[in-house]
DNA sequence: ACCAGCTGTTCGACTATCCTGAACTTTAAA
DNA sequence: TTTAAAGTTCAGGATAGTCGAACAGCTGGT
């Protein structure tokens, strides 16, 4: 179920971010690529830019435009916000030393998984660096993990804001079934993906908190599913995964 | 002389913009914080934040609102635009293993340094993450580093629009100096930072570029300049520096 | 060298729409 | 319960964004 937005809106503001999203999605572009791409006349996408131009929000090369280093500075504050975001870098980056999957710290949003911290090898096919991605909660291994770490009011709010949406055969989208699964992930402290979002994707996750009880956000490692086989190996992996996070812990509570 | 165009700039898309970076400053405010640092009336910042929400450009926890995660992603795709960036981050974290000195990979965009990738270790102070932040060229390691690079008419045009502010008694203020230690950085391929724009900071910068000679970025190494001490230690590091550049160039030749 | 066709940019008038202040609602504290 | 302060909604009016046309600058083709 989408979110309301019966409340008027900046139509200006509004378009402004929608040329900033058309320069991601093509790699840069012309002002009449623009134009055209949302029919709308150059002189209008003209003053867009500039006034962007003007801020840094994009910067232009020639004749083209570019998303600029002033939204890669403020949007890297979300990752900066809070010290144990910036702690959490490093034990991301040793998780995938040990484990050599790629690794992945995410927290949650608005009640969606954020990855803030990704670390994998160099000849890693599909490592796109995806920061700032959005997931669904229900169906990650961290997201699942958060989630059981959460009061459960916050976790019905969550429910009711995004649903349970079904992205492959495996994914969970019966409540009760999802909340059996989350006393489960309470239990032995980690939680797994088993192609529940994507297909052929295996993912172990395990949720950091603070002293005060509170989720900061979690940590995973993911790998394709016939790379990840055996119950020794999976075992080993929830054992490393949750040692990461335990030290994390620590170190924070000691900071 | 700072450019400032006189051209009519989007109000609307301008306060916007004003209230992430207070969102920024601040960490995180409520509507009537805001309203009241800008000087203008709640509705008008709630109308904004509305906006932005909708985006998610901002995400709001209560009362509060705190740049939010599409915000990081959007930034995100100046690390990502190019496969030479992408590829530069596992060079700079190698770099930093190597040197145990906190490494910088920066590419020039509108004649400024900006950050895309820093590694650094776990105890070090001052190492926030300050990922698209933009330094000048003409004082810093890396930004010489490039510069040398460059084509002179460019080199030109640069200096034209951001001048050679001095920020400290080492800085290069003088336009014929700073071409003549361009020369001296071309014959032994790297660049030094001598307290040039920050007081006690010792820094080594190598250029990368592409077969076809123009500039990828360029990666450098810093530290205090207590700390690095010794002719051979500083000949040894910019070794080092230019080893893996050397290194990044060839895998990207052959990629 | 010239022109044709494309781009980016400027400009002024219109009117859509953003701003504002006040009214209303909600939350928190006394 | 009362008070205060914050968040949110609303409607009218003035501002400021939109639009189209005209200008300028570049590129490639003939």
């Amino acid at each position: 179920m989408p979110t309301d937005d019966s409340t008027k809106t900046l139509r200006t503001t509004a378009t402004s971010i929608e040329i900033l999203k058309q320069l991601e999605a093509i790699d840069g572009a012309r002002v009449s690529e623009i134009a055209e791409r949302m029919d709308k006349p150059k002189s209008t996408i003209h003053g867009h830019l500039a006034t962007l131009k003007q801020e840094q929000f994009v910067i232009k090369e020639g004749d083209f435009y570019f998303i600029g280093p002033e939204l890669l500075r403020l949007g890297n504050q979300v990752r900066t916000r809070e010290p144990a975001f910036v702690l959490a870098r490093q034990f991301t980056e040793r998780l995938f030393e040990e484990t050599r999957l790629r690794s992945i710290f995410t927290v949650e949003m608005g009640g969606k998984a954020v990855f803030l911290h990704t670390a994998s090898g160099s000849k890693m096919g599909w490592s796109h660096e995806q920061l700032g991605n959005r997931l669904f909660l229900h169906n990650t291994a961290v997201g699942k993990a958060i989630l059981a770490e959460l009061p459960e009011p916050r976790i019905e709010q969550i429910i009711d804001r995004w649903g349970l949406p079904q992205e492959t055969e495996n994914t969970t989208t019966d409540r009760e079934a999802l909340f059996e699964e989350l006393e489960r992930v309470r239990e032995q402290g980690y939680a797994v993906n088993r192609a529940e979002n994507f297909n052929e994707l295996y993912a172990i996750g395990v949720a950091a908190t603070r002293r005060s009880g509170d989720v900061i956000g979690g940590f995973s490692v993911t790998g394709p599913a016939h790379s990840v086989t055996g119950e020794d190996r999976k075992a080993e992996l929830a054992h490393t995964v949750k040692d990461i996070v335990s030290e994390f812990e620590l170190e924070l509570a000691l900071a």
